[in-house]
RNA sequence: GGAGGGGUUCCCGAGUGGCCAAAGGGAUCAGACUGUAAAUCUGACGCGCGAGCUUCGGUGGUUCGAAUCCACCCCCCUCCA
């Protein structure tokens, strides 16, 4: 007899490897359980690779278990060397301070603290492991924790192997410790608040199992590891990455519309098991959705039900709204066709967006779309134009680079007397207002 | 502390005195084809519209000319102590 939930995680390809399968079914079963999930902070937001974890607190809560979101202030501080190829550059603790408040409230969104519908004792927590970890002295931890782990077994860790053996690269003393660090969460939480479960990525393997080890030495416990695996596009590139940057959590780094373009624009290879990875769509439905999309020709519905999922889970309602009003507007349709309230709301619904003072503009075409961020280069200017992709509210450019803005921009080719939509290619758009 | 190997443009990686803004691949961007896909083909890919300017760990030097040679320094790796 196996739980509904992991019959549901390993329909959707959720589950990569279990630490102590035979026992673990049985263990879910037998009632509401405590699990957790770390997330270091290594930048002011998550990213989209931290969602496949964070949703995944979220499945185990709707089904009854009492999610940890555990936020690394003390982890942070050291860096996580597993499967990475170098070291890490130490960030300050005022820095690291500032982002943990900053992913308390992110990973807050996605797990219930309260409400009616919570079943008694699935409250979620978020935690802080430098609650636990700033107050012990480094002989006690040697002695009490250090103890426990072999260097021999460490060293052979998948994880670090690679910074061990790899010509070039190496470890220092202080990344090699992470791995006890984040063993010491483990049995710490097991004896707080009796959580028997980790989960993480796959590249979390090796750290959990760890924190299964010290549990088991320090307290006498049975613990479980749950990993999840990479998610990876099919034609090899990495997931998560655009030329603009990562997909970031935090609507300031990544508006709502850009979030929903991300997942607009997944390939026809992936996108039915992102529907399985990222929505709580349940999966036969996503299977239906996969076979109406077979049996019709031309354009898949999936990309679209990804996105509007996905960007509602992360975004909210509001933000998806947004998100799909812009979209509409840009790519339904003639985009110069919008009423000045709706140029408005573009602005506001995170089309990036430029003022532009025609008396003190920059001079050329191709500084002015550098400087307002839509090009990294005038390169790509001339290289556009060169291809006729330059559209100022629909029309095309003509000209060099160095064509005068003024000669681009006037009181006439502006929509109510303000507005320019500036295209460059097929997807990239900027909204210029008179200053 | 000793001996050896290495640090090249976003990444990998060629390049050992001029033909080097630096091969090749990847990533990325734009065009064609499409469905705001994929695959494929084309172009771009240090900065600059351009003349030109700034790069090959750092600083100095040799030379008409340096990523390439010399000196010192910094960092990484391997082995020895």
């Amino acid at each position: 007899m196996s739980s509904a939930l992991l019959q549901d995680l390993r329909a959707r390809g959720l589950v990569f490897q279990i630490a102590g399968e035979e026992a673990f079914e049985a263990w879910l079963e037998g009632g509401s359980r405590t699990l957790y999930c770390g997330f270091d902070p290594t930048a002011d937001s998550l990213h989209i690779g931290s969602l496949v974890p964070l949703l995944m607190l979220r499945r185990f809560q709707l089904a009854g278990h009492r999610p940890l979101a555990l936020v690394g202030g003390a982890t942070g501080l050291i860096g996580d060397p597993s499967f990475k190829a170098a070291e890490r550059q130490l960030n300050t603790l005022e820095v690291v301070e500032g982002w943990v408040d900053k992913l308390k409230a992110q990973v807050s969104q996605f797990i219930d603290f309260e409400g009616e519908h919570l079943q008694d004792g699935t409250a979620a927590l978020v935690v802080n492991n430098l609650d636990w970890t700033q107050g012990v002295d480094v002989l006690t931890f040697l002695r009490d924790v250090g103890k426990h782990f072999s260097i021999n077994a460490m060293i052979q860790k998948e994880s670090v192997k690679q910074r061990i053996e790899r010509e070039g690269a190496g470890i220092s003393f202080t990344e090699f410790t992470y791995m006890i660090l984040q063993s010491y969460d483990f049995s710490e939480l097991y004896r707080q608040y009796d959580c028997g479960l980790q989960i993480g990525g796959s590249d979390q393997w090796g750290n959990i199992t760890g924190g299964i080890d010290l549990t088991r030495r320090l307290h006498g416990g049975q613990t479980f590891g749950l990993t999840m695996p990479l998610v990876t596009k099919a034609d090899g590139t990495k997931f998560g990455k655009t030329e603009s940057g990562t997909i970031w959590l935090d609507a300031g780094k990544t508006s709502p519309y850009a979030f929903y373009q991300f997942w607009l624009n997944t390939a026809d290879a992936d996108v039915y098991q992102f529907l399985r990875y990222f929505t709580f769509l349940p999966v036969d439905q996503i299977d239906q959705i996969e076979a109406d999309d077979k049996a019709r020709e031309g354009r898949p519905e999936a990309q679209r039900i990804l996105a509007k999922e996905v960007t509602a889970l992360v975004h909210g309602v509001d933000g998806l709204a947004a998100a799909q009003r812009i979209t509409e507007a840009l790519f339904a349709g003639d985009a110069s066709g919008l009423g000045a309230a709706d140029l408005e709301q573009l602005a506001q619904d995170g089309l990036p967006t430029s003022t532009l003072d025609l008396g003190h503009a920059p001079p050329t075409l191709s500084q002015l779309l550098s400087e307002s961020g839509m090009v990294s280069s005038g390169k790509q200017v001339k290289d556009a134009l060169k291809n006729k992709a330059v559209f100022i509210n629909g029309h095309a450019v003509e000209g060099e680079p160095s064509v005068a803005v003024s000669e681009c921009f006037s009181r006439a080719t502006a929509l109510y007397d303000r507005y320019w939509i500036v295209r460059l290619g097929k997807k990239k758009y900027h909204l210029f207002t008179v200053a």
